[in-house]
DNA sequence: GCAAAAAGTTAGCTTCGGCTAATAATCATC
DNA sequence: GATGATTATTAGCCGAAGCTAACTTTTTGC
């Protein structure tokens, strides 16, 4: 070997080592976002069924406590994704919905994929519920065409 | 509406929102072991390429700083997933072995799967990443079978 | 074999996202 | 409209996972 053969494969090393490592830096990014997302759009869904979210509904939908909707719902606020007063039910924000409708679509489409590929309807749900955040653009369109074509 | 349809209804939502509210679960317990998962998988790898883990190298590969990856071995250790001496590489346990095993083996299917579909390899690596910790084992033998197909 | 560089550790800070216990506000019912 | 039940909030705890700054140990190169 040589030494510009040396170089070049170090390279290519270098190359492939930090193309990982940006990977995880991406994964811990979507980790990041995974609640919010979640929240903001079981947010959306029980305003379009009850026409309002309130705290308690969200607690029991998500599977946590009271206090732990409250000091997220803060975050959100925080974040200008909902508004909310004080003892009164949850609003999204333009933001807020944008982000819903976005989450929604994504959910849908793992989830039609999911169950394209022959899963139960439960574990569809329960993966769906997982894999939406992790998802590329590319990769979702991947899903949607091959729901489609079957 | 009856009162009995009534009862009915309610309880087929209640059931919905339980449902639901365990997959949210699943997922936050799925979230937990991410981090150790994604650490023993890297460390298996590093010993089969090197001999041997060092935490600088698992500190640029996985993109975070050499204290972070100091804490985060020391509650694998805690955990029984490595054995480390001070100043030292790391090496796995048993236990950590079946770990590593396991997600390298989970890894590859979904990597594969996503590839068949026809999916750029970047993508589909960092993807691949992002979703092996949340697809159920059922998910994963359709995933498998669905490559072996194609 | 010593000095400088590299690697590893420790201390201490932050944010997030859980929890319980206690308190406050709202709602519903009589 | 008082009161009891439901709902919401606050305070305060914890652990995970990130960071910087400062320090120690090991490795390397002369």
């Amino acid at each position: 070997m040589t030494d510009d053969d040396n170089l070049d494969s170090n390279e290519a090393e270098a190359r492939a080592v930090e193309s990982r490592a940006e990977a995880f830096i991406g994964v811990r990014e979507a980790r990041r976002s995974e609640v919010a997302e979640d929240y903001v759009e079981l947010i959306a869904e029980l305003i379009h069924e009850n026409g309002e979210a309130r705290p308690v509904d969200i607690a029991t939908r998500m599977g946590v406590t009271a206090p732990t909707v409250a000091k997220t719902l803060g975050r959100l606020a925080r974040d200008g994704l909902i508004t909310r007063a004080k003892y009164r039910s949850v609003f999204l924000t333009e933001e807020g919905r944008a982000l819903a409708k976005e989450c929604r679509h994504r959910h849908e489409i793992v989830l039609r994929f999911l169950l394209s590929l022959g899963l139960d309807p439960e574990t569809a749900e329960r993966d769906a519920e997982g894999i939406e955040h992790h998802v590329s653009e590319r990769t979702l369109a991947l899903f949607a065409a091959f729901s489609k074509r079957s």
